[in-house]
DNA sequence: AATTTTCTTGACACATTCTTGAGACTCAGC
DNA sequence: GCTGAGTCTCAAGAATGTGTCAAGAAAATT
């Protein structure tokens, strides 16, 4: 747009995720006279670098020998609205559909124009003006860190279940608001299973035990009686 | 993404302009179940209609007879943020650079397969989900707080029984205004219950008996005799 | 294949909330 | 003052919601 007027002092942070080094090289060279480049050759490179770089924009290849770019999108959605353009060589439909719907902001198949690249890298800047997430959640003594995927009570690392992180971790992207049964229910177990208001009660009780000093009293995970519960908000 | 919550009851607005009517049916036909069609078969319309009807998301064919669509994007971006797909069958380079450059936010080169565009479409949504309103009714020393679910009266949380936060969240919906006793049974318990006036008359005694100072003297909840009940409009 | 962990289900105790009925109160109109 | 319709409050049983335990099924790990 012809409307930027803003000079930037110091450059955009690219994260380039590929297994092939030739391509990573490439786009060294394509972007690097634009954009700071970072490089990651596999998944958990690609999360880690994430934490401790913090890049403007990802652009990451699906084919990864470790995570599937899929899932790394999906565990970047955790706790990151960073834009995130998917370049595989994968040009079926349904990975398309799975990549997106996984929280990727474009889709762009192998081989492709540098200029289209960077004309989508730009798109996809300009959309992202959005306040992050908080990643880090903290009140009192309870210390949940989305991005790390960690919980530490006492700075003792609690060791929690995928299915008492995940509604945990639902709890945390809306803390201090009412989170109802079905919202919770639909979150953690996805959109088809329905009506099991137990399960979520016997994680919850589960998940107090964890993390409540006294899971009789719970100072944390708030019931909401009728409606569903809610995370505590900082104080 | 699973983590979703919001639940839409009004459907989200799409506009397609296109100058063939073929393929604007095509699209009605396809997405017409899951979103409300609007349609534009030249750039002049659809312009008009984006403030007519203020779509959310605009599916934008390159070759219209007037306005060329990268002229109707710069022209959209001069005042709004809305997503903008291009669906066009040109497929150089140059074109996708303009068209994102110019403001869009993907491109889709024809024929594209139907899920795709539909995975686009949610991805292009997500980047602009709007942020809640924060509805906050306010009377003297009593908030009440849709959006957290939260009613205080002098900054301490008072505890409500479900059925006492409907009857409560009616009210304040509609502040102001006298509500009969019909029209709160009919919102807290639904269609089918009928005619039970006592119960309404209990819970909006255990109502008063924990929002109002006086409950003997209500400020707040104001009975209109032999019609139903008010909240006391913002003071 | 064996072991461990996690998920899911059912049973039960406990707590809260809903609903109902009885009675008291208020305020017109007679 | 009396009557009656409408309103308010209280209290108790019924119904529902919630938390915990434990055991079998399923899944992951070794």
């Amino acid at each position: 747009m012809e409307n930027d007027l803003t000079v930037n002092d110091n450059p955009l942070r690219v994260l380039v995720v590929d297994d092939e080094r030739p391509i990573r090289r490439f786009l060294r060279t394509a972007l690097g006279g634009q954009y700071t480049i970072f490089e990651a050759e596999n998944g958990k490179d690609a999360l880690q670098i994430m934490i401790t770089s913090r890049p403007d924009i990802v652009l990451l290849d699906l084919g990864l020998p470790d995570i599937d770019g899929v899932e790394v999108t999906r565990r970047l959605r955790e706790w990151t609205l960073v834009p995130v353009i998917i370049i595989s060589v994968r040009d079926r439909e349904e990975d398309k559909v799975a990549a997106l719907d996984a929280g990727a902001d474009d889709y762009l198949t192998k081989p492709f124009s540098v200029n289209e690249l960077m004309a989508r890298i730009r798109a996809a800047l300009r959309h992202c003006a959005k306040p992050e997430i908080e990643s880090v959640y903290q009140s009192g003594d309870l210390v949940i860190n989305l991005a790390l995927r960690e919980v530490r009570l006492h700075d003792q690392l609690v060791m929690l279940t995928p299915t008492e992180y995940d509604i945990l971790r639902v709890l945390v992207t809306y803390a201090g608001k009412v989170l109802t049964h079905h919202q919770l229910i639909h979150a953690v177990w996805g959109g088809g299973n329905e009506a099991n208001a137990h399960l979520l009660r016997v994680n919850i009780s589960n998940l107090r035990r964890k993390i409540e000093q006294d899971p009789l009293r719970p100072r944390h995970i708030i019931t909401e009686p009728g409606v569903g519960y809610r995370l505590r908000d900082i104080e």
